[in-house]
DNA sequence: TCTGGGGTCCTAGGACCC
DNA sequence: TCTGGGGTCCTAGGACCC
């Protein structure tokens, strides 16, 4: 660990988290929505749930996660508006070009959040709080966004008092004055602890964050197993366990790669099922190809209309990015898991177990086969950026019906597809 | 209230191997 | 015939975050 002048290896951390993102890269493109109740995720009588409210639309109890119908009942006047993902990553990008002024260890913590490793940087920028502030101004100044900023020793403090901090603010957590902060708020506020946790913690008596205290790293460990010793820690500020763990800067590749998508109306029609899994199976390979990754293992995800969810995973022997090779995979699952004529609210396919490059022993033929898929499936990826998703798709995803036809030029065509273990171990 | 979509991490049981 | 213990991989489910 590098070490300050003072000789402790002291670090200072910033937790920059911009205030009511979305709502706010919204009215830079409509400006009209300022001061007004604004809410980000959907209609308002559609299935879905907030993305976020304005502090407008918070007053009326409006807060993200909550379902887009129930955000309409408490705010009836409330602008209800679609997400723009493209937009949020361009100003995302913006706001990570102004950090990396400030440090050279940014971690994007999330699309609209991040940590700052600041240590060693006040002979440049000055002490902590004067670095925040100009922080501030600048990026005010080149995003046209308020971001409120945390500052401490540990990253996890510096997360919680960046929301204390909340809306447009900065807030200096001294060190060694960890605990005393922590103290006396919520135990939902730390980080990892959500619904359940609060409950159960309440169900303990404990529902302040010096509460814990009382029962003690051993109590806790008992009772919630290795995260109860990690929330002991954290009771004091420390950065135990979960994301607090990285260091700031890395950037690590992915562990997964998902797409789910609900119904506006559930449906037990095989064909549109099956049509989804496919455009699903698509999406991910396409992810997959850019990211240049190979995933071993396929999970499908199946939720009924009574929202019960399943889940079914399969590992293959040899890695792969190709849609014939994903949506077989997850049609094989589906066919086991589905409750033919249960209604279905939504499929996911996630793709995970990834695998540097692919198996290196397979024959050529079969590597012919497969490189001139690859290049016919980025040829697709290249048409969709041009024109746009639906520019161009596997037949299933449009057509079910004529899956057998389909089928006839896809996976068991595929050269390769129904190789043995022993062609590649 | 009627519950999105994209992720990470943890737990727990069973298979399998030594 | 009854039965060890550790390690790893796989699968399913769930809490949590934004």
């Amino acid at each position: 660990m590098r070490r300050t002048r003072d000789g402790k290896g002291l670090k200072t951390f910033f937790h920059v988290d911009m205030d009511a993102f979305f709502v706010s890269v919204e009215e830079l493109y409509d400006p009209g929505l300022k001061g007004k109740a604004v809410v980000v995720g959907g209609q308002r009588d559609q299935r879905g749930v907030v993305s976020a409210a304005s502090y407008e639309a918070r007053k009326f109890g409006v807060h993200s996660a909550m379902p887009l119908r129930t955000a309409a009942k408490l705010c009836p006047h409330a602008i209800f508006v679609e997400g723009q993902p493209a937009r949020y990553r361009e100003s995302s990008d913006k706001v990570r070009a102004v950090l990396g002024r400030f440090s050279p260890l940014v971690s994007m913590a999330s699309i609209d959040e991040a940590f700052l490793d600041m240590t060693g940087t006040q002979r440049l920028l000055g002490p902590p709080l004067e670095a925040a502030h100009r922080l501030h101004e600048a990026m005010k100044a080149q995003t046209r966004l308020n971001c409120s900023i945390g500052i401490s020793a540990s990253r996890m403090v510096a997360k919680v008092s960046s929301d204390q901090a909340k809306p447009n603010g900065i807030l200096w957590v001294l060190p060694g004055q960890e605990a005393r902060f922590l103290a006396p708020l919520d135990v939902r506020r730390i980080p990892g602890v959500g619904k359940v946790t609060e409950k159960n913690l309440h169900a303990l008596g404990i529902r302040k964050v010096r509460d814990l205290e009382r029962l003690g790293a051993g109590e806790l460990e008992r009772r919630f197993g290795k995260w109860g010793l990690a929330l002991a820690g954290k009771a004091h500020g420390q950065d135990a366990g979960g994301w607090f763990d990285t260091a700031v800067g890395e950037s690590p590749t992915p562990k997964s790669i998902s797409h789910e998508h609900t119904y506006m109306e559930d449906t037990a029609d095989r064909q549109t099922l099956e049509g989804s899994l496919a455009r699903l199976s698509e999406m991910v390979a396409r992810r997959l190809r850019e990211a240049e990754l190979h995933a071993r293992t396929l999970q499908l995800k199946l939720r009924y209309s009574d929202f019960s969810t399943i889940t079914r995973a399969h590992s293959m022997e040899t890695p792969t990015q190709l849609d014939t090779e994903i949506f077989h995979g997850i049609l094989k699952l589906f066919s086991a898991a589905w409750k033919a004529g249960e209604r279905v609210r939504l499929l996911g396919v996630q793709a995970s177990s990834f695998e540097e490059g692919e198996c290196p022993q397979l024959n050529l033929l079969v590597e012919d086969g497969r490189e001139r898929w690859r290049q016919a499936l980025s040829a697709a990826d290249k048409l969709r950026d041009k024109y746009g998703d639906r520019a161009v798709t596997m037949a299933n995803a449009m057509k079910g019906r004529f899956r057998e036809k389909v089928q006839d030029t896809l996976p068991h065509a595929l050269p390769g597809s129904g190789r043995k273990k022993e062609e590649c171990r």
